[in-house]
DNA sequence: TCTTATGCATAAGAAAATTATGTATATTTG
DNA sequence: CAAATATACATAATTTTCTTATGCATAAGA
């Protein structure tokens, strides 16, 4: 994640929410939205999305199915049972951090 | 930063933010602080702070002063001026985080 | 035609944690 | 009073997760 440095470890996080929400994607996708949805402040590169969606795929979160489009290599992937119920785990998590973040630095801050 | 695991990167903003706030504390003073603060969501880890403390030293961004309590061996770290300049822009950059954080896995939340 | 965009992948290295130790003193508890 | 827990520091080995660099290949745009 380019441009950000700090806070890792909400990619995985990131990946399963995206999923969920449009229902399959494939890499290139992912880091199209990404950048789209945060301004351009989230650049995820190539080098951490693809060992992170092998991972996810290797501990049974996602499943994979292979196309061709324009004559170019697609992989989507898409959420398992389990992947669906890991991701509302990881989604509290993530909820969880940031509350503790905002106790932490800054108590002004509330989520509404 | 144990039962968290997640989101890597922050620990130094917490110290640097924490710092800011209360002045000078120690190494451990500042893991019950954080224990505290996140209701215990948040646990520090010794091989995690001390080190981290030792680099913001090195990097000019803390001092150190050393005291005898009941016997016990304290480290006092406080700002430098350089460090209270930098504590800002961390704290901008981990506010920026948090937003696209939000974007990305839950829009209804805002920060207000 | 050359550059940029699309699309995947992996290897080398760095950064930042966890886990496991180690040392030492003070306090609490059974 | 002995043993466990709390206080207080430190570092080494390992793991996780990223960046950077590279590689291959096709499509589209300047």
């Amino acid at each position: 994640m380019a441009n950000s440095k700090l806070y890792k470890g909400s990619l995985n996080t990131i990946i399963l929410k995206l999923l969920d929400e449009e229902g399959k994607m494939y890499g290139y996708e992912i880091t199209q939205k990404v950048k789209v949805l945060t301004q351009g402040e989230l650049n995820i590169t190539e080098g951490a999305l693809y060992p992170a969606l092998h991972k996810l795929e290797a501990e049974g979160l996602l499943d994979v199915e292979v196309a061709k489009v324009d004559n170019r290599l697609r992989k989507y992937y898409k959420l398992t049972e389990q992947g669906e119920k890991e991701t509302v785990n990881r989604l509290a998590e993530l909820e969880e951090f940031i509350r503790s973040m905002q106790q932490l630095v800054n108590p002004k801050w509330s989520i509404s």
